[in-house]
DNA sequence: CACAGTTATGTGACCAGGTTACGGAAGAAA
DNA sequence: TTTCTTCCGTAACCTGGTCACATAACTGTG
C-alpha cells in the first residue's frame, strides 16, 4: 500500500531519484490523501498553507482575490498536475497570496509545508523544482493577463468557448455564466449580455447551466481575429 | 581590470562560489559591458534574447506588448539587479514575450544567453538562481496586475505618485503623463484627466514634463484607502 | 527673433465593459 | 403545490479607455 502510493509521488517528482532513501520514506510517510467535494474552498495562503497538492482526480482553481472579494482565476489544475503553488508560504520570493478552490469533487495527495521545506533545504534538486514548476505557472499566468488585459471580451468568451470545447471534447459546456465569468475574469452579466449576443447570431445556444456550441467554426474565427480587424 | 570586472560579478551571482575556476573566467570573459541611452529599445524575447542583463547603471523597464502595440509595464529594474527574464528565450518554461526599454541612459553587463545556458546546464545552482529569480518576477508582477486589476485609477496613480516620489526622495516628478501611464497601465488622456483633477483639488501642481507633489498627507490617504471608502 | 517642427498637454464625444439593482424562470425540496 | 434556491435577463449607470483634434510649450534653424 505505503509503496504504492510512494510509485505515484514519481511520477510527480523529477527529482525522486536525486532523493536519499530517508527522504522517499519521509515524503511518503507524510503524503495524505484528502478529497474535497466540488465547489470546496481548499486553500488561502495566509491562513493556512496546506502545502503541496498533487491532483488524483478532479480539478482545481488558482485565483487571487481583491480587497472587496472580487477574483481572477490564475489558473486551473487538473489531474496529473503538481500545485507548488500552496506552500507558496515557505517562498519568500512569492509575496502575493493565492487561493484555491475545487472545482468537482476532487481527490488530491497534499504533502505538508514542513515537509516540503525540510526536502527542499536539504537537496538542491529539490528546490530547482518547486522554482522552476513556478516559473511554468508564470507563463500561465501571463497567458491570462495578456487575455484580460488586451483581449475585446467578445473575442476572449469564444477563445474559452473553444477551448473548453477542445479540452472536454464536446460540444455542451456544461458550466453556468458565473463560472465562465471567473474563468474569463470578467462579471456574470457581462457574461450572460455576450452570450445572448452569440445566441442571436446563432453562434450557440442557451440552456440552464449549458451553453451548446452551434457554429464552432464562426466561434473560431471570432476566436483567432487580431484586436484591430472588424466584424465583417 | 579582467579581475575588477569580476568582482563586480560576484555581487550580482550568489552561485559565484559554487562556479570552478574554468567557469568564472569564462563568464567573466563574455561579460561585455554596453550602454543604451534613455528611450532605447533593449530587446525582444522573440529576435534576439540579448542574455543576462546587469545593470550597472540607469533604469530599464520590462514590459509585454499587445498584437495592437499597446502596452503593460511588468516593473523596473535599477542599478545593482540582474535581468534574467531578458535570457528568457532559454527557458521553455516562459512561454510570454517580454520586451525592455532603457528608460534612462543606463550601463549594462550583459552575459549572452549561450553562455548563461551552457552554465546552467551544467551547474544546478546556477539553474536554480535563474528560476528563484524569475519566481521574484514572478511576485513583482503580480503586485502589478493587482493593481491594475483591483484598484480604481484615482488610487492607483496616487499610489505611483508616492512611490516615486519615495524612490527619488523629491516632491518633483519629472516624467510625462505618456510615462506615468505606461507605469500605472493606463492611457494618457486618462493620466491628464486624473491629474488635472488631482490639480484642482490642490494635491499636485503641473508642469510641463513635471508633477508637483503639493499635499503628501492627501495623496497617501488617497493611496491607503480601501476599494469601498468613499471620498468623505 | 521669426518660424517651423516636435513634444507635451487639454478636452469633448464616444464606447466597452464592469456595477447595481432588480425581476423572473427553472429546478429542487418540502 | 408551495417554497427555496440557483441561475439567468435586463435596464440604468459609472469608470476608464479610445479617438479626434486643438493648443501650448519647448527646440533648433536661419
Amino acid at each position: 500500500m505505503e509503496m504504492e502510493k510512494c510509485e505515484g509521488l514519481k511520477a510527480f517528482f523529477p527529482f525522486w531519484e536525486k532523493l536519499t532513501a530517508a527522504q522517499k520514506e519521509r515524503i511518503c510517510r507524510s503524503a495524505a490523501e484528502t478529497s474535497y467535494p466540488g465547489g470546496s474552498f481548499i486553500h488561502r495562503a495566509s491562513d493556512d498553507c496546506v502545502g503541496v497538492l498533487l491532483v488524483q482526480e478532479g480539478q482545481l482553481r488558482v485565483y487571487i482575490e481583491s480587497e472587496d472579494g472580487r477574483d481572477i482565476t490564475l489558473f486551473r489544475m487538473e489531474e496529473g498536475e503538481a500545485c507548488i503553488l500552496s506552500a507558496s508560504c515557505f517562498m519568500q520570493e512569492i509575496t502575493f497570496e493565492i487561493l484555491i478552490d475545487a472545482e468537482k469533487d476532487s481527490r488530491v495527495i497534499v504533502i505538508p509545508t514542513t515537509v516540503f521545506k525540510k526536502l527542499a533545504d536539504e537537496n538542491i534538486y529539490v528546490e530547482n523544482f518547486i522554482y522552476k514548476q513556478t516559473t511554468e505557472r508564470f507563463s500561465d499566468v501571463m497567458w491570462t493577463m495578456q487575455q484580460i488585459l488586451f483581449m475585446s471580451f467578445d473575442r476572449r468568451l469564444a477563445v474559452f468557448l473553444i477551448d473548453e470545447s477542445a479540452k472536454t471534447g464536446k460540444n455542451t459546456l456544461v458550466m453556468t455564466h458565473d463560472q465562465i465569468a471567473k474563468y474569463t475574469g470578467s462579471a456574470r452579466e457581462v457574461v450572460s449580455r455576450m452570450l445572448k449576443y452569440f445566441e442571436k447570431e446563432g453562434m450557440v445556444k442557451l440552456e440552464r447551466g449549458r451553453v451548446l456550441l452551434m457554429d464552432k467554426k464562426r466561434l473560431k474565427e471570432l476566436a483567432r481575429r487580431s484586436a484591430g480587424e472588424s466584424g465583417k
